[in-house]
DNA sequence: ACCCCGGAAGCTGGTGGTCA
DNA sequence: TGACCACCAGCTTCCGGGGT
């Protein structure tokens, strides 16, 4: 199977089963290969390199390279033009590594969610897409600094159980959508108020605190880096109305979506 | 002692509206 | 489109019980 995203900022490539291809350069896009199941053989400017599931590999423009799996492996290949996120990094002398360790069981998820969004979207839904863009940049960006491995349960403590993991892959992958309490307790198994309690132990916050905190970053982001009205940035937020968005965000941040908008520019 | 759980009360966010 | 308000539903926290 081979499923592929194109977007104007980047490329999203998902290979199930036998492949192969031959050596080849990208010449304005960094490569990010993620294997998510099996070993993928990989050739990088003509050293063999072996990436069992859980270990990805960067590569730079212009790096030759190419690679073949077997008929029980997957990867996960995302190209983002040069140029469009690591401007900040850069200004700090930043390099991703070459190699980095990542979850290959809630990229897989991740995966999944970004082509079920895709599919969802036509044309005309620019705003959704370019949220799309920032949602998969943003992780992506994550994974090259190094934090790829915590990525989907960012500040889940040791020992933290399996569900609540579960709870929190979900709700990355639907914190634009209505979230209750009581099912994040029913995905985690727990009763509704001892869910509260160990969420909290675990990540500092209360789930709908941490819901809301996502939100409001990823309104931050959309304030910054589209030209999307209040009211539209809202909506695609999952807020009920621009209003209690604005309410919100004011609360949160200290400054309206506008003044927020102004001061960043 | 520790863990899991639930009731009750107070608090906060959601809803729906108006006005500039 | 932003600012504000009142009401209500849902969320969080405190406290304590039951089981191991």
């Amino acid at each position: 199977m081979y499923m592929k995203i194109i977007l104007p900022q980047l490329e999203l490539h998902k290979i199930e089963s036998t492949f192969e291809n031959t050596p080849h350069v990208h010449d304005d896009q960094f490569q990010v290969t993620i294997p998510v199941q099996g070993t993928c053989f990989f050739t990088h400017e003509s050293k063999a390199v072996k990436l069992p599931a859980g270990e990805g590999l960067i590569l730079h423009p212009r790096d030759r390279h190419s690679f073949h799996i077997g008929p029980d492996a997957g990867v996960i290949i995302i190209r983002v033009k040069d140029g469009c996120m690591y401007d900040q990094e850069r200004e700090k002398g930043f390099d991703p590594a070459l190699r980095q360790q990542f979850d290959p069981v809630a990229w897989t998820m991740l995966f999944r969610h970004w082509i079920t969004g895709m599919l969802a979207l036509d044309h005309s839904e620019k705003l959704a897409e370019e949220e799309l863009e920032l949602q998969v940049l943003a992780h992506l960006q994550r994974l090259l600094s190094g934090s790829g491995a915590s990525e989907i349960a960012p500040r889940l403590k040791t020992g933290t159980d399996t569900h609540l993991s579960r709870v929190l892959e979900y709700i990355h992958a639907h914190f634009t959508e209505e979230l209750s309490v009581d099912l994040l307790a029913a995905l985690a198994r727990q009763s509704r108020f001892h869910f509260i309690r160990s969420f909290k132990s675990a990540t500092g916050q209360t789930p709908y605190q941490y819901v809301l905190q996502l939100r409001i970053g990823k309104a931050k982001e959309l304030l910054q880096r589209s030209s999307a009205t209040v009211t539209d940035i809202s909506f695609a937020l999952g807020f009920s109305s621009p209003s209690q968005f604005f309410r919100i965000f004011a609360k949160q941040v200290g400054a309206t979506p506008e003044q927020y908008r102004s001061g960043t520019r």
